[in-house]
DNA sequence: ATTTTTTGTTTAATATATTTAACGTTTTAA
DNA sequence: TTAAAACGTTAAATATATTAAACAAAAAAT
């Protein structure tokens, strides 16, 4: 049922990361460098406030403590002919990476041609998003509130609320969309 | 120096939007009523294991449990003329909203005029960051690599390497980026 | 109106996190 | 080649988190 975490492993690489040795740490943070090698070591089950005060030394938040993930891909650059179509049709999406992390922006480069929507039914998803109008015009809904938005007009919004998107011009709408974490 | 945290108002704050009872969520998280009184009023310091235990069963993640941040906002859209103004001169930035949170993307509207470049020495900060050219040519360097960007190109990399943006070409280059937390 | 539950809080018992001080190894200096 | 310093680990002392059991107050049930 309840499956423990290893923060040891997770503390060792940022450590590593950061260059420092364990009585360094221990110093910067005011805690015995017991504490951390018991801690690497997943020897003992450290409380909040014993972390809190090593991560600010750091620093790092407990927040990106957590996310911090093992970081593999060392591609870049992805050129025009390189991003992953995710949709084609009426909306046709064109992604920035593959496999992305909740920690990554998810960009997007999205052409809704004329009449499309996102579906009658609303879309709701737990992330921030954002975007740009680059061509066209765009109908958003988000809540019970319709915007119209022309190219250089921007949004960001919470997704947990109730939204949807819809060309209701006469030429394609192109924009530019980021989306954290990845909604898809 | 070290400020301690106040995760019982959190807590209590969670366990309240779920409509839950202290007890009833003891019960769900096999520990005692009494631990999550003393957590909900600070007046203990507790350990990891015991909060992960609590999490899991609501559940929430920690990263998230600590991401967790209290709603104000309820503007969407920006209007062109809306955005803000980060920089001006050889660099300009316009941002999508104001005083972002950690789990929003920080999304730029950037112009690079022709030579100027983000400084000699390298940036670095904690984030994810993903543009796309829109005009112009841009000339990247991530770490000991140096790629060179034309229109409809993009980038995606983790910032903690250091970096540096630069307009080689001879015409203004403009981009859409996102930073994931907001950089600045 | 009076039980009967359910709420959140507190106290004493006990389990365990944290520190201090030592250990053996490896690296750096002389 | 030895001395000195820095590395990560461990044991016993002690400080504190966690529990079990009782508490009073409010809500629900009879």
């Amino acid at each position: 049922m309840h499956e423990d975490i290893d923060i040891g492993t997770r503390l060792k690489k940022l450590r590593h990361e950061r260059q420092i040795s364990q009585r360094q740490l221990a110093i910067k943070s005011k805690v015995s460098n017991a504490m951390i090698s018991l801690i690497e070591s997943n020897k003992t089950n450290p409380s909040l406030g014993m972390l809190k005060k090593i991560l600010d030394s750091v620093p790092i938040s407990i927040s990106d403590f957590f996310a911090m993930e093992i970081k593999l891909t060392n591609k870049v650059v992805y050129r025009k002919d390189e991003l992953t179509e995710i949709g084609s049709g009426p909306i046709s999406y064109l992604q920035i990476g593959q496999n992305l992390n909740n920690n990554q922006p998810q960009m997007l480069l999205e052409r809704y041609k004329p009449g499309a929507d996102t579906g009658k039914s609303m879309l709701t998803h737990e992330s921030e998003e954002s975007g740009l109008i680059l061509e066209g015009r765009l109908e958003l809904t988000v809540g019970d509130q319709i915007y119209y938005l022309s190219t250089g007009d921007a949004y960001l919004f919470n997704s947990s609320v109730p939204h949807r998107f819809k060309n209701p011009g006469a030429t394609d709408c192109v924009l530019v969309s980021a989306c954290t974490p990845p909604s898809f």
